[in-house]
DNA sequence: TAGTCCGTCTTGAACGATCAAATGCACGAA
DNA sequence: TTCGTGCATTTGATCGTTCAAGACGGACTA
């Protein structure tokens, strides 16, 4: 490799001090324009880059962001799900001068103890959490060493919102989007297959289901008749569908917690529509309408509310600067918020943004 | 956060030098026993961990490995299969004291500027790169750069298997396996959907297959006749099958190079054994019987050939035992080796590994 | 004329670790 | 007694960057 080129060498062939050329980087606006010029010229001669650990050394920024690589589940949903997550995530980061850091951690009592470990050694600047739920002990523990984070998720059972800064898809919305869509098609007997309630994420998921058939003028009576729970899985998936499908007054039209559990119910055989919920490839490959969550949209998002705790912390001052120009650069090409519920808050709160999940359209429905 | 502890203030409570300290983590062994312990637990009360940027100044060693996270894919296979041995890299890398890098790139040229990117700012010590093709490019630029660097792939197409260290997957022996199972259950006209022929992985799987159908004592002309090729996708899948099955001599079985073929020929509604590649969720959310690739073990090896390679070139010599310690550590622990073709090679020569996948069986075969 | 301020640039110190070399000490050989 | 030897530990320098403070000349003010 090119032998590194240090600060020291840029500023001997542009004959300037180290310390100019540190400016011309990071505050352009102290120098003289026909130096900088110069500096430029010469960074790009020399193919100069700041060294990153000698820049954490000084200002104690690290531009990571350290996320959590989750282990694929049996199902693999959450996992495709996450992968996509985290592609976004590392494509709007780098866009902000940031990387992303991979860690794992089986509990969440491991996952804690690796918060202090990267904290103490790799320093990373903020964490993205995914899968919250509630009593999440993790949100607690970065809260009170005041280390900035975002959420992929929202703050299920915490009072209220604004303690943290998370982005989330409407769940409600995508399951409401696709019952108005089967009433539309003259079903009134819509059924759902959901999970257990006690998670946020299924209970808003059902939420959406029901609030929607209220508004068709079903009767809560029916609405509880046409709700099944089971745990996450396709033979779970069937199993609920045969429960709803094999009585008296059968369901003519599902709609699901998760494509795992649409799966489930296509294999049960009555040829009824079914909506999935995940957009997963499994969706794809057998044709399965299912909603679709904005996934490099929520991670463009979460960077965004990162940036935006970064410059509020107590580190250095002229390297802010260098940051907010680039979160400048990120908002240029977002048409991001133009579709998203973005709930604005006040200054100086931490922000939340709830992005509008799709219905992606097949055979199934 | 805790304050930040020094090297300078355990040495402090220990009484002792901060070289002292350092060599108590570094070189055990040149420190007196009962100084070391001091120091050690000197090091617990305080809750000290080094400083990862002030050690890379100095050592020039990052403890980061560098990987690409892969767009998934339109069918979302390739994305799984990654995602899953990006878990497993993450976790055998924390093993051995590194962490994981992200990096994105839409092509080759892109990644080529991100290396370096990267090697100037961020200085990993190593590269993961996956999906090697003929004529890679990355690999001949990270070797003329003297880069470390492993591939999940073989080099397809270069002369000698040697010139880089890579793991891979018997992509043969597992369309072999499966191939071998359906003539086992009575089958001898068993099709094959393939990739059209170039690809390295594509033409390693129909391999496979063709020569256990040889083996069976099926003629050339026979497994010409056998042998679809068509592009990747359920839909493609499902044209091939029926262009194997709708004719006067169909096939009775079917062995596919992924389960996105798979999944097609089993819409195409015969009901006869269909074999996947790649076990992905929808394999196991339909039934797909399939080949399924160790990748934990594949992340594993790739580490374990990693810090080969990091030992071998020419950084510090003091901290590279601390380092072969923790490769001890890992070893123990692998299981690994056993079940695998490690193909042994000469010291110092870059090493290789071929590991064997297993056939999950399911309802579809 | 002297004093102040501003814009531009430079100098020395510091971040926290490790390296290389020096030091102190105990021991045994000359 | 003196000196070399080897072990355990310490000291000073250094990695590449940014911060804080200082230097310098010119313009503007009193």
């Amino acid at each position: 490799m090119a032998d590194k080129v240090t600060i020291a060498d840029v500023a001997r062939y542009a004959s300037v001090s180290r310390q100019t050329v540190s400016n011309v980087l990071n505050s352009p606006e102290v120098v003289r324009e026909e130096t900088r010029l110069r500096v430029l010229e010469a960074v790009k001669a020399l193919g100069y880059r700041a060294n990153q650990a000698a820049r954490q050394m000084r200002t104690g920024r690290s531009q990571l962001i350290a996320a959590r690589i989750e282990p694929a589940q049996d199902d693999g949903i959450n996992g495709f799900v996450f992968d996509r997550f985290l592609h976004g995530l590392t494509e709007s980061a780098a866009r902000a001068g940031y990387r992303v850091l991979l860690y794992t951690a089986d509990d969440h009592e491991a996952e804690l103890a690796t918060f202090d470990d990267l904290l103490g050694s790799y320093e990373p600047d903020a964490f993205v959490l995914t899968s919250t739920h509630y009593g999440d002990p993790r949100t607690d523990w970065l809260l009170e060493q005041r280390i900035p984070f975002v959420t992929f998720g929202r703050p299920w059972g915490l009072s209220p919102d604004r303690r943290f800064p998370w982005v989330d898809v409407d769940g409600a919305a995508g399951t409401a989007m696709a019952t108005r869509y089967l009433l539309d098609l003259g079903h009134r007997r819509v059924g759902f297959l959901g999970w257990p309630s006690g998670s946020g994420v299924g209970d808003d998921r059902r939420d959406g289901w029901a609030r929607t058939l209220t508004a068709g003028g079903v009767s809560p009576a029916e609405i509880a008749e046409l709700d099944c729970a089971t745990q996450d899985g396709v033979p779970y998936g069937e199993a609920a569908a045969h429960a709803l499908l094999d009585t008296d007054h059968p369901v003519t039209a599902l709609v699901c917690a998760s494509d795992s559990l649409a799966l489930g119910a296509l294999q049960a055989g009555r040829d009824i529509p079914v909506i999935g919920f995940d957009d997963t490839p499994s969706a794809r490959a057998v044709g399965l309408t299912s909603v679709s969550q904005p996934l490099p949209e929520v991670a463009a998002q979460c960077v965004s509310l990162l940036l935006r705790a970064l410059e509020g912390d107590g580190a250095g001052t002229r390297a802010r600067q260098a940051e907010s120009q680039d979160v400048g650069g990120r908002t240029d090409e977002g048409d991001v918020e133009r579709e998203s519920t973005a709930t604005a808050t006040p200054e100086a709160q931490p922000a939340h943004v709830l992005l509008q999940p799709s219905l992606v359209r097949r055979r199934s429905a």
